[in-house]
This record gives structure tokens, C-alpha cells and sequence, in this order.
DNA sequence: CGCTAATGTGTACGATGTACGCTGTCAACC
DNA sequence: GGTTGACAGCGTACATCGTACACATTAGCG
């Protein structure tokens, strides 16, 4: 076997903090992060399970290192464009990393250690609202509401017990089946008279909210 | 020892789904949900691991035990008052609730299986909306709007690195320590230009948030 | 070639969730 | 009062998890 000197495209490459971080994400993607144990992503790259820890230091930074990946994906605001559409642009690319990475909605803002991708994000917002005249407390205001509704939105879409595809008539009918007939009537009207029609699809919501949201920031700058 | 028919105040009282139930959010409460064993819970019931297994099913079915108490501790949209006093009521109330029990953040719109006091609650909102004079399409509009908002402002100050008490200089010494100085100038300025300012507290950047969505709830209905 | 540092392995330990079968207790009936 | 059956709690055991530690292998250098 010649397994000498293959610096270029052997089968089993070397491990590097990069290609662990990069399975673990895919996996996550995948299986959800409590699928995600050392063990499997060893299995899945071919190495034992202690391999892991020359490159990461525990699942702890690892789970680090895939944070800081997931918000590295994330557009950053486009200087060229008035703050709105530049806000407007990040919020939308920032739902879609997050819908793609569910398991990183409730981590991306924690992990104590936030990471270069994280700080330079941070950075460049804070630095397109300023830019655009919003005072401090303005920014800190559009900063926290923005963000606020955005993970939010994707932490409760997460959560539906249902997908856009699914039948949803039959999983509500699961859901409220324990209970007695007309207990939730509010409830059961919406589900069928709204959520049932056809072509509604929850994820429609996000940016009907965010419009709403930078209008009522545009608002407060013109004004007071 | 006269252990009989002690129907009364007996120090080591029968065990019950209630109980077990309650137990487990306060030690939640206090130690976050990774800090939740069966063991370490029995222990504090002063009872062997496996008796809890006899009034819930599994680790699970206690969480959405759990979720469900955590619910049930939401007011309810107030259905004297006008739908804007309401919401905003309900809204600060399960604010709050969040804040008591960071670790239901992500699990309150989880749970496959909602429990009673999830769908009363969704129903009474709806509730109230509708009563007000929204039709379908808006009551889901303000409902996603809402939550969304909420429970990503519970979420993202769930997950900041510091506490409102805390000394913010340091974290963010500590934070941005590994890093040249000055590679992020904005968010730099924007710590020690106004969050390090006496008196900042994020947490008060919530009913800014809010007050904000619901002017824009009760343009649209009045408007188009 | 041989040396050294970096990389991967094997084994082992303590913690976790929980299946299974035993025991002790208590309420309801004779 | 005595019997019995349901049910509450216990003890043991197992698979799986993160990861410490000592060892084997390899890579890159002189």
C-alpha cells in the first residue's frame, strides 16, 4: 500500500479542527444536536472517538467552533445600501442561516466565548445603523428588537409541530384529540379556517413582522 | 413508630406526579435543565431514582409536565380590557414567567404533545384578538409578530453574557481580550458609550420593543 | 537515517436514562 | 381480624455519554 507522502486527495486525510467542526455541523443539520455525540461524528470521520480531542478541546469548544461557523454564514449588512434595505437584507439571510442550522438558534447568542464571526457581525450592525444616524439608544433599541423578533420567530417556527409540507388537519386533529369537543373553540377556528386554506405557510409571517418592524423604526427616528 | 393512616402533614409524604412536577422546576430553576438528573431529583425527594418512573413516563413526560406548570403561570389575556391593554398584559406576564424559568425558553412551543394549559392559553389569545375585530390573517399576524417577538427577547437576554447586576466592563474585557484592539471600533463604542452607562439595563429594552409592535398592530387595523 | 513533536488509539471511569423484577404497604373485601 | 391484590418504592443492571490518561504511530525535520 502505498501510503506514503499523499499530500493531495487520499481517502483519509488528516483531521483538523476545521473538518471536525465542519461534520459536527452536518451532522447536527442532519440529526439535531442531541444526535450529535463524539462518538458518532469519530465514527463518521473514520477515527476513534478520541482522535476529536487534539482538535477540539471538548464538545463544549466544539460546539463553539460550529457557532462561530453558522454566524460566519450569515450576510453582513451591505454598506452600500440605506440602513433599511441593509437591515432588511441581514435579517432575511439571518432567518435563512438560522432555518438552515436549527439547532444553533438557541446557542448563537449564549456561548461565552462569542467567537471572531460573531464580534465582526456584531460590529458591522451596530456600525450600518450608526452610520445611518441612529443614536446609541436608538441602535440599542433597533438592535434588540430586530434580533429579538428574529430569533424568536425562527426559535417558535422551530417548535411548530408541524412542517409547511405536512397535512396539518391530521396533526392538529392528534394534538387536540385528549381533549373534550369545543373546549378550544378559538383555537379550532383558526387551525381550520386559516391554517388549514391552502397556500398558508407560517414562514410567510417573518417578513409581514419584520416590515412592520422597520417601519416602526424609520417612524422613531423621523420623529422625536 | 405510629406510622399509620398518617393522612396528615407526615414529614416524608406519598410521591405524585404533582409533586415529582413541582420538584423538577424548582431545581430547574435554580440549576438550569442540564443541571436536572433523576437522580439528583430523587435524591432531593429523598427517594430512590426508579420510584419517580412510577408517576411520570420518562424523562420527557416530566419536561412536558414541566412546560405545562410553566403555561399555566401565564396570565391570561384580561378579557374586560381593550385587546391592546390585553396583549400587553399577557405579554409582559409571560416575560416574566420566561425570566423565572430560562430553561422553558425553548421548549414552551416545543412539545409534540401541547398540554391543557398551552392550548387554553393559544385559545384564549385568539381569543381575544378575534373579539377585538381582527379577522384570520391578522390574528396570525400579530400572534407570529408577538411571540415571536417575545420569546426572542426572553431568548437573546437569556443568552447575554452578563447579568444586569454584573460589572459589564469586565465581560467585555474579557470578551473582546483575545482580539486586536480596535478591529471592532463600533461595537467597542457601543459598550462603553452606552451599555457600560449607569443605569443601562437591557431588560428595559423590552417594552420599548413591544410598545413599538403594538402601534404597528393598531395601524394596520385601523388602516388598510 | 534517526529524532522529536504532533496525531491517532485503547482502555477505563463516572454520570446519565431507564428496563426489569422484587418487596413492602395499604385499602377493600370476606 | 385476616386475606388479597393493586400499587408505590427499591436494587440491580445495562447501554450510552463525555473524556482522562498512557501508549503507538506517523510526519516532518536534520
Amino acid at each position: 500500500m502505498a501510503t506514503r507522502t499523499n499530500s493531495t486527495a487520499e481517502p483519509r486525510s488528516r483531521l483538523s479542527r476545521e473538518r471536525v467542526v465542519r461534520a459536527a455541523i452536518a451532522h447536527a443539520d442532519a440529526g439535531g444536536l442531541e444526535a450529535l455525540s463524539m462518538r458518532t461524528l469519530a465514527e463518521e470521520l473514520g477515527v476513534a472517538p478520541m482522535a476529536l480531542y487534539r482538535h477540539v478541546a471538548n464538545k463544549d469548544d466544539l460546539v463553539d467552533g460550529m457557532v462561530d461557523v453558522v454566524v460566519s454564514e450569515v450576510d453582513l449588512p451591505s454598506s452600500g445600501a440605506d440602513w433599511r434595505t441593509a437591515m432588511r437584507r441581514r435579517a432575511i439571510s439571518l432567518r435563512d442561516v438560522l432555518s438552515r442550522h436549527r439547532w444553533a438558534i438557541g446557542l448563537m447568542e449564549s456561548r461565552v466565548n462569542p467567537g471572531p464571526a460573531s464580534l465582526r457581525h456584531h460590529d458591522a450592525v451596530i456600525g450600518c445603523l450608526r452610520a445611518a444616524g441612529f443614536d446609541m439608544e436608538l441602535v440599542a433599541h433597533a438592535y434588540s428588537l430586530l434580533d429579538g423578533y428574529i430569533y424568536g420567530f425562527a426559535l417558535t417556527k422551530m417548535n411548530l409541530p408541524f412542517e409547511s409540507g405536512d397535512n396539518v388537519a391530521e396533526v392538529a386533529q392528534t394534538m387536540l384529540e385528549p381533549f373534550p369537543m369545543n373546549e378550544y373553540p378559538n383555537l379550532v377556528a383558526f387551525i381550520t379556517e386559516h391554517v388549514m386554506k391552502p397556500g398558508y405557510d407560517f414562514g410567510d409571517e417573518f417578513e409581514y413582522g419584520l416590515d412592520l418592524l422597520l417601519d416602526g423604526l424609520e417612524r422613531t427616528r423621523n420623529g422625536a
